[in-house]
DNA sequence: GCTTTAAAAAGTAAGCT
DNA sequence: AGCTTACTTTGCAAAGC
């Protein structure tokens, strides 16, 4: 009863946003109590945001990118945080600045064990990248919609490569039919 | 006009040095790992393809040569694994796989996921093992990979715990030190997959 | 190409008790 | 023999080397 499209979790959103206005990162390392700022490493300052949680790059250009938060919703929560510490700060920030999501990470379960060699060949070694030698998951680049799968001897994949919410549940469908069709879903 | 005509030779020369080069090192890394002089030839074709494709571009040669080599086993049914090619490679590991799973792409070679068997005959030799424990592990392989048990599993490891099991099996008992040495694996690594293989076979 | 961030899957590995 | 930690893979943006 339980359908494999039940069981997607939304794992990782990764979003990008700007604030319309340049920023001194130096100084706002200071002002930010928790900011991580490394230049010679990387050149985004690293500040992360409790709850909901996530981690946001901010760079000089006043562009961010923000990582790790479970939903669409917690990003825009996230990055509002982030907003607002920046305007305490007495730094100009957009009234709504436009936010991108770029990345969505989701994980299912589709109940079957998979016979990852059988499914390298029926899926099209073209398609496919399976090498369990380096990695244990099958690689899987599927066209519509435009996601890259990894698929796992347990049945358990993971989906990533989206940029929208339902992304992840076409795909779910798509493969499950896939696998199906070729008689290696038991 | 004449500056182009030297240049143009130059680069001619400069690439007909490159490729000698190439030739030279898969030559060498085959005799390091004892592959037969067919698989150098195949793995020659290989870098030739890539090289005419442009693969080269933004990778070193000898990185590219290095895959070719790989792949070549691979294609000859006669495999390495990345450890053992990385070890006569001036190319780390991580590198060779990157660039195997690139030119693979890129030329089409489509080869199958590596068969744990093509491992039996060389890593069982390699611990003095007769005929009777190499068919025995290539039972072994057979029954556990039919139950779904290879999924996922690094094949090195897989035919190590085979090899393993067998020869505990045959009374030519290898300790999994021993196994684990020809084969570049963990103990912990065969210990898992040989409990796994001796339930798959009915035994305990 | 690299650098940094985040998260899942499962296998392998290394260090420590 | 465990247990813990860490690394492998995929996707993406950002700025700069």
């Amino acid at each position: 009863m339980s359908a494999p499209a039940d069981s997607i979790e939304i794992q990782n959103v990764v979003a990008s946003t700007g604030i319309g206005q340049e920023l001194d990162l130096e100084a706002l390392a200071d002002d930010l109590p928790g900011a991580d700022f490394n230049p010679d490493n990387f050149p985004g300052l690293v500040y992360r945001t409790q709850d909901p949680k996530a981690a946001a790059l901010i760079f000089r250009s006043g562009k961010i990118v923000c990582t790790g938060a479970k939903s669409i919703d917690d990003v825009h929560e996230a990055l509002g945080i982030i907003f607002d510490k920046l305007r305490g700060l007495s730094i100009p920030v957009d009234e709504n600045p436009e936010i991108t999501v770029q990345n969505i990470v989701s994980s299912a379960d589709l109940g079957h064990n998979l016979n990852l060699n059988a499914l390298a060949i029926g899926l099209g070694l073209e398609d496919v990248e399976y090498e369990p030698e380096q990695f244990p998951g099958l690689v899987y680049r599927m066209d519509e919609p435009e996601v890259v799968i990894l698929l796992f001897g347990s049945g358990k994949i993971v989906i990533t490569g989206g940029k929208r919410t339902d992304d992840a549940e076409t795909a779910v469908e798509e493969i499950v039919k896939r696998i199906d069709n070729l008689g290696l879903l038991d | 006009r004449l500056r182009k005509w030297q240049e143009r030779i130059r680069t001619k020369d400069a690439g007909e040095r490159n490729l000698q080069f190439a030739l030279s090192e898969i030559d060498r890394m085959a005799s390091a790992l004892g592959v037969p002089r067919s698989v150098r030839e195949v793995a020659s074709v290989i870098y030739r393809r890539a090289l005419n494709e442009d693969l080269i571009r933004g990778r070193s040669i000898e990185g590219v040569a290095t895959s070719a080599l790989y792949a070549a086993c691979r294609q000859e049914g006669i495999p390495r694994s990345l450890d053992e090619v990385a070890e006569v490679s001036r190319v780390p590991q991580k590198e060779i796989g990157r660039t195997y799973r690139y030119i693979s792409q890129e030329l089409g070679l489509e080869l199958k996921p590596v068969d744990p068997k093509q491992f039996v005959p060389r890593f069982a030799s390699a611990l003095g093992l007769s005929e009777e424990v190499q068919a025995k592990a290539t039972e072994i392989i057979d029954v556990s990979a039919e139950q779904g048990l290879l999924s996922g599993k690094s094949p090195t490891g897989f035919a190590a715990a085979a090899i393993y099991a067998a020869s505990l099996l045959c009374n030519e008992k290898k300790t999994q030190r021993e196994v684990a040495d020809v084969a570049q694996v963990t103990e912990v690594t065969i210990r898992n997959r040989y409990q796994e293989q001796i339930e798959a076979m009915g035994f305990r």
